[in-house]
DNA sequence: CGCCTCTTTGAGCTCAATCAAGGTGTGTGG
DNA sequence: CCACACACCTTGATTGAGCTCAAAGAGGCG
């Protein structure tokens, strides 16, 4: 791998504190690879042969119902890694579907790389336990919101994006992101989710063109999701 | 630790093909805890000192919400590990509260051992991470159920619950399970709970006294899971 | 016997789903 | 350059599954 990508790979948290060489070793016949808008990177029911480091953009990963809708399951965002737990499984297939959503660098490594070097690497096993629990943090918060109404949720979601993808300063997604895609990820319809973030884009709460999302009041977000009371 | 104890923690999977004193190594400082009924094994919030391998019996893990209500965010049955992923990071705190349902057993492991043995022993890092993954893949089943009818996620649970649990030829969940709880694990209210079941009792799909839930006719539950019709 | 936890049933209401229609912007090929 | 497809957004009217509220029964236990 050449030097300029394993410089960029250093930035990854999931290679925090390793020399250009260790992560040569951990990238070993590893490419990065560039997908385009909705480009698919592994699709559910394929055999699993290789796990990904999202270096940028962002993926979603999808899981379709039986009813015929699709249920995005997880936003994947920089140093994200997806699929890794599948590694260690022999002939394991992906359980969802990873798509791009936007223009997006991935570093796609192959599964025996990861079964040669990182089940025996303590610090990156401890870095990809990091990135699970904050996985499982993300999908408990979600779920502690059932009840909570609609707006609760959206609410939640493009909060919990922009914190993840941007730093904090950042109030652009910078993915683009439809409204189907929101309510695939918070179980609703296209129609709820339009009614609840035309009226925010209404009161000055956000604003979008083309399919960037900029919040403007990230406060009166917070406020719907602390609030008790109304939308 | 016992031989005795050592022998039955050698039925578990995570320890499937280990010598005894290859567990007892894993097992270091840890012990076998019995919970009763109700009895809490980690409370959201404290620092998180030790990890825990279900034995024997049911724990839920609950998280509150801020309205109040409480949402069970998985079931852990045997082979089970609760708050593996927090052992490596430095004063972390429990995420969510881990209870007991019904009598219980687990080997309490405390962090140290976690970061000495487990940490660098890879076949064990590589069962935990199966069982990490099976339960991503209980949080998808369950999450791809939210436009479904109630009376899909009431089946989906209790199916997939008897499944774990018991092997295929057992039909009594064998952990006292009340309505709340199931209403919990769904997102749903008590009342919804138990008007389909009470429907589900009156059509004999099910049976239950005290708290213990027979399932009678799996095959008519089975279908419902895959009906598109009615409940 | 009073207290507790759990289950049950009914009546009314509400939020979001569904259905239906139309609008906008971009790409593309005749 | 027009027409047509496609992907996404928007709005309105109607409806129903499940929530809320209220009240009560059933078993266990100190």
């Amino acid at each position: 791998m050449h030097q300029e990508e394993l410089t960029r790979l250093s930035s990854l948290s999931l290679f925090e504190g390793r020399s250009l060489e260790q992560i040569d070793q951990l990238a070993q016949d590893g490419k990065l690879r560039v997908l385009r808008h909705r480009e698919v990177l592994y699709r559910a029911g394929d055999e699993a042969h290789s796990f990904a480091v999202v270096v940028e953009g962002a993926l979603k990963l999808v899981k379709s119902t039986p009813a015929g809708n699709d249920v995005i399951v997880f936003f994947a965002t920089p140093a994200d890694a997806v699929a890794a737990l599948l590694m260690s499984k022999e002939k394991s297939v992906y359980p969802v579907s990873v798509i791009a959503m936007g223009d997006c660098t991935v570093l796609e490594i192959p599964r025996r790389t990861y079964n040669a070097i990182w089940v025996h690497d303590a610090p990156v096993l401890q870095k990809v336990n990091h990135i699970l629990f904050a996985r499982f943090g993300e999908m408990h918060e979600q779920k502690a919101l059932v009840k909570a109404p609609l707006s609760h949720k959206v609410a939640r979601q493009l909060v919990s994006l922009l914190e993840r993808f941007a730093g904090n300063s950042e109030t652009i997604l910078p993915a683009p992101i439809t409204r189907q895609e929101i309510a695939d990820s918070v179980g609703a319809t296209v129609e709820s989710v339009i009614r609840i973030m035309s009226d925010w884009s209404r009161q000055g709460i956000l604003k979008t063109s083309d399919q960037q999302i900029e919040i403007l009041r990230m406060d009166k977000l917070i406020g719907i999701l602390k609030d008790e009371s109304k939308a």
